[in-house]
DNA sequence: AATAAATATTGAACAATGTTCAAATACTAT
DNA sequence: ATAGTATTTGAACATTGTTCAATATTTATT
């Protein structure tokens, strides 16, 4: 006999909360990858894990803490990705454009994703969400800290090359009708760093 | 005796298109500065010219439309005041100084509008756009045209440093709980302009 | 001047969004 | 067993963008 129910129901406890956190996220993470930012909505992620949007807010406190949870993730994906590059590069110029690399790579590879991340204004800002950025920024300052002398130009030139990476991905999406010749964004990275290694 | 309109009305035409068109923008535009972004809606904007959603309709094709015209407006007047700064300025540098100061003045002095241009993914794409985008870009490449022999890597050099621009406004405005300490946008421009301008 | 055609405007509707919440259910501790 | 707590749902609400038949007005034609 199957079980029809034509009312409410209520505790299924097919996963714990944790599980189920986990799922929505990917379930997230996968609609982000494959139909884009638009595609997520409270509606197709609930409908991806087999529950109803209502769920989603016993998880989440908004729509933008399932972006943030995202976003977090790649971030830690990515932060990973740099902390395997500054291991396996000794000057700085290779971590440095290790990094540009990875950054451009990340873009590439996953470019609903660092839409995502990087091009949708989102004011959510948790603790996590900010330890999560300096798990990237702290090692990218630690990269730069070479070039200069004191601290705070480190900070100011690690803050340069990480908006210039911004600035380059945003401009490549914008510009599919593009502004005089197509200029890959490698070029344009190696432009900056050819220029920004020069001491 | 006043007229009581108790079904749908007819043709007004308390203004011409062109007239309507212009309070659409002009509303939408004030609506940005005054609220944001997210206050640029059909009804909002209908609201204050004083019509309904549906006569939006008759203008533009949809609300990128309108947002496509706000956006271009905004560029026509920023070309205007790097115009004016190609031509007071003579020197490569003082020009370059006064493109990307002109741009962090456009950022400050209106964020909401700077926002809907530069920070809201929009795939609208006319060919009255891609001639607004010129109006702007076109000049920063001829100040960038001194800087380097051949014109690919002016134009590399161009789009480096409009990508930097982005970037670092960007990074301000996400950065409520900042990286580290606070760097005024001006401080990194400079950081990047003088590593730019050193040949 | 009368009539026809074109245009502008509306209100009402549609689908989709985020979000809330009482009701119902199932699990947990007593 | 019973009481209490946590979870899940469905239905609702307000807001989006957008469409469109109906209507009113202006313009063109006869």
């Amino acid at each position: 006999m199957f079980k029809i129910k034509d009312h409410t129901m209520g505790r299924r406890k097919d996963h714990s909360r944790e599980e189920l956190t986990e799922l929505a996220i990917d379930a997230g993470r996968t609609l982000v990858i494959e139909k884009g930012p638009a595609a997520l909505t409270a509606r197709n992620v609930a409908r991806a894990i087999g529950y109803t949007p209502g769920t989603l807010y016993n998880l989440f406190e908004s729509i933008d803490g399932l972006i943030a949870a995202i976003n977090i993730r790649s971030m830690e994906t990515f932060a990973r990705t740099i902390r395997e590059v500054m291991r396996r590069e000794t000057s700085t110029s290779a971590q440095l454009r290790g990094i540009a690399r990875a950054y451009l790579d990340f873009h590439q590879e996953s470019p609903h994703l660092w839409s995502l991340l990087f091009a949708s204004p989102l004011d959510y800002h948790s603790e996590a969400y900010r330890e999560a950025i300096h798990g990237i920024f702290d090692q990218v300052l630690e990269a730069t800290e070479p070039l200069s002398a004191d601290p705070d130009t480190a900070r100011r030139k690690a803050k340069v090359l990480w908006s210039t990476l911004h600035g380059i991905c945003l401009l490549q999406d914008s510009s599919k009708l593009n502004v005089g010749q197509q200029d890959p964004p490698e070029t344009l990275v190696n432009e900056f760093l050819n220029q920004f290694l020069r001491i």
